[in-house]
DNA sequence: CGATTGGTTAGCCATGAAGCTAACTATAGA
DNA sequence: TCTATAGTTAGCTTCATGGCTAACCAATCG
């Protein structure tokens, strides 16, 4: 029942759609009103708010009601705790590579070693970690 | 009719699920094959075959079938394109933050050269770019 | 050959997402 | 006070997503 999605769902999720994207992108450039946001898009009001509901629900974006217009502004946080994300998994990427990089070079010198004891001898042996 | 999708919007969707992020994760860590990678997962191979092929068609994943086997690796080109989005947005966000300190300082100095005309008036404005 | 393993296809179901209209609330401006 | 503006709520449709079972290939292995 409870409505169990991690924050990284969410703002992933909300970073999937187009609409949502160029919303953030404009945000970054400046706080906006629903209204100035949604002014270059073709789609009825309520619809739209259901973007921006989304993106704040996520944490991209914050809003605040002052007289009768809501003003948008982009949270940061959330967006570098995605890019963190992208980050870690490249760190993690990188070391495998760095490790498969060693693999290959103990190969090399092993086949080097063999090579000098048994010269032609064409390992077939597809490099596959 | 045709499912008009651009590239980011598949991978942000694809990595909007955590089973998802979860085999992404465990691909960073080398190559396996499908059963290896379904066998922590609570879930019909069926159901996980699906994951498998929603990463696939976002680019983040290939595979390859040999024999019975179908063995899956990352592809890492489309994880850092959608790295590289938050680059951008990033770089936007910093200089608009510049522009906005900028502004601030700009603001900062009239206020003094003001003060300097008219002691007592405290500017009510809201520093809203 | 026959059974097992590894994956695939087909088809069903429930939920959620994305859009719409119509009607409503509340502030701002004339 | 009247009217126009800026959002909001309610309720509806349609399609996509994420899960399941059951039945089905196609390689291995005994």
């Amino acid at each position: 029942m409870a409505n169990q999605s991690s924050r990284l769902d969410q703002i992933f999720a909300a970073l999937a759609d187009p609409t949502r994207r160029a919303i953030v992108m404009r945000l970054c450039d400046g706080e906006a009103s629903v209204g100035e946001l949604a002014d270059p898009f073709d789609m009825a009001l309520p619809s739209f708010m259901k973007h921006i509901h989304v993106l704040e629900t996520s944490g991209l974006l914050q809003s605040e009601k002052s007289g009768r217009v809501r003003t948008c502004r982009l949270s940061p946080d959330a967006l570098l705790g995605a890019e963190d994300w992208f980050q870690r998994q490249r760190a993690i990427w990188e070391a495998r590579l760095d490790r498969f990089e060693a693999y290959v070079m103990k190969l090399k010198k092993e086949k080097e070693r063999a090579g000098a004891k048994r010269p032609s001898r064409t390992t077939k042996r597809k490099g596959s970690e």
